[in-house]
DNA sequence: ATGTCAGGCGTAGCCTGA
């Protein structure tokens, strides 16, 4: 089974990327974030054809996130599910073939201190308050996919120096995917990459996929039952390198 | 700090977010 996670930034601008891609890569499932969109926007009819159904929890503008599935989807969800009024569509989940696969889009933060900041912390808290409430670590198989806009070690940031204060990177922003992590789910792209330098994001800005400046910030973090199953992870460069790409490449793993 | 994108508004070019 082959799961993959991608931050198509537009779902409009990048419709027939992902439906090549899906053509092409043919995963079991996608997680989409950044659709910048609403539901009646996403490509359904497109997706069918290349033999996938989605679940959608759109949005204007702003965020929007998918699962896009060869089998069928189960048990839908979308947002925290917490007592807070969130407009933000963030987070979307739904059981195929017997896994939670989660969807989900961590508020980049904006500047270290600044209001956006404040939200992308207690998001990651409530996210940590949400596995907890739905999951028994022990014996469900969850796997929680996405664009986390944290890259956990300096290995996965071309530039350390330019990078490690921000608010991808920042102590503080790691340990609060050290929360949301310590619930009982692990990383389960790195182990393929023990030696780091695999990344998934490049800033438009500065060229950065030209220069190599890219951060690991795509991530599927599983339970440990799931976990094991896995038997493979790569990204897809190749995306980035594509005319008019996302800014993100697409993070794909295989499970046994 | 910001060399690039994308969407909104509205129909040029500025603003926001990333």
């Amino acid at each position: 089974m082959k799961v993959a996670t991608w931050n198509v930034n537009s779902i409009r601008a990048r419709q027939q990327h992902v439906v090549d891609w899906l053509d092409a890569a043919r995963p079991d499932v996608l997680c989409l974030q950044e659709l910048k969109a609403t539901a009646d926007e996403f490509p359904f009819d497109q997706v069918r054809e290349s033999g996938y159904e989605a679940a959608v929890f759109g949005q204007r503008t702003y965020n929007g996130v998918a699962i896009v599935s060869r089998y069928p989807l189960a048990d839908v969800r979308e947002g925290l599910g917490d007592d807070e009024d969130d407009p933000q569509a963030r987070l979307i989940s739904a059981d195929i073939e017997g896994v939670t696969v989660m969807s989900a889009y961590f508020p980049n933060g904006g500047e270290v201190g600044s209001d956006k900041y404040d939200y992308k912390l207690r998001w990651m808290e409530r996210l940590r308050g949400l596995l907890e409430q739905r999951f028994d670590a022990e014996t469900d198989e969850v796997a929680l996919c996405g664009d986390f806009n944290v890259a956990p070690w300096d290995d996965d940031i071309g530039r350390p120096t330019e990078w490690r204060a921000s608010v991808l990177a920042c102590d503080s922003v790691r340990e609060a995917l050290d929360g949301v992590a310590s619930f009982g789910l692990r990383d389960v792209v790195r182990p393929f990459h023990p030696q780091g330098g695999v990344f998934s994001w490049w800033d438009y800005r500065g060229r950065g996929f030209e220069r190599g400046n890219g951060l690991r910030i795509d991530h599927v973090y599983c339970t440990p039952k799931l976990a094991e199953r896995a038997i493979g992870a790569v990204v897809d460069r190749a995306e980035r390198a594509r005319k008019s790409p996302s800014d993100h490449a697409p993070v794909i793993v295989e499970f046994a």
